[in-house]
DNA sequence: CGCGCACTTTACGTTTACGTAAACCTCCCC
DNA sequence: GGGGAGGTTTACGTAAACGTAAAGTGCGCG
């Protein structure tokens, strides 16, 4: 017998209100069985909620992981689909790319600034505090 | 004599509208001069809004862009000031490297469908297309 | 049976990040 | 001196992503 999840169960695990969870599924990111009027969450549900919450984390919209989602389990038989589909993949991946750079160069400034912080503190009370690394 | 530039000139370089300028204005982000009534802005203003737009690019709120810039050219004096100062920036550092493991993640993840979409392809018209690299 | 607890729908409220329209300067050019 | 082109303030509108309150349903338990 396959895992099942109730929704307060899944709100739990990922740290969202049971509220986020039915939006969601509003949303058609998630579409839970029923067991009369209650919603059971399945394994695809909770592997799904994962992908929505790393795609928030990325900063982007729900309409967006909705789309990307989409992708994923999409299964294009076209030929004419396939390349519009790798062409999508491969947009999707030079934006993570960009967006991969911009956070070596925050983290790299970040960096930077400890540094400075941390041999202003060495001056102040002669110690040698250690710098966590990139 | 310092560089300046006038408001549609900035926007047009960021690509943004001269509404959304005002608006980092009025959330405290940016502070040009004034000639009169006309907004000057001078390189700080400048290399602050490049700061704004990677940070939105990160899926940051303006609030925590605006306490990350306030973190860049805040002064601590204080010896507990500046630990948690690097408190913060640890804080800051961590999250970020959270969301680089994201991204990877995802690109791993992206590749793989592309591989799949790649071979699937190829199987239908006969032809070796490349993969773009990680 | 009555209670509590978890769940449900419905629906209005809120915050963020701007868009958009209206009505007004002001400088420059012909 | 009458337009534009570009700038200004004021202010209301909007989309996204939920929060929150109200009111009802279903069930296990003492």
């Amino acid at each position: 017998m396959t895992e099942s999840y109730g929704i307060a169960e899944l709100a739990r695990e990922f740290d969202i209100t049971t509220r986020t969870v039915r939006f969601y599924e509003d949303k058609g990111l998630l579409s839970p069985e029923r067991d009369g009027q209650r919603r059971i969450y399945g394994p695809r549900d909770r592997v799904r909620l994962k992908l929505i919450m790393r795609g928030k984390r990325l900063g982007l919209s729900l309409e967006e992981i909705g789309e990307l989602m989409d992708l994923y389990d999409a299964d294009p038989s076209e030929v004419t689909q396939l390349t519009q589909f790798i062409d999508v993949i491969r947009a999707r991946k030079s934006a993570l790319k960009v967006q991969k750079q911009d956070i070596e160069d925050s983290l790299a400034e970040m960096t930077r600034i400890e540094k400075q912080c941390a041999g202003l503190l060495q001056q102040k009370q002669g110690r040698t505090p250690a710098v966590s690394e990139e």
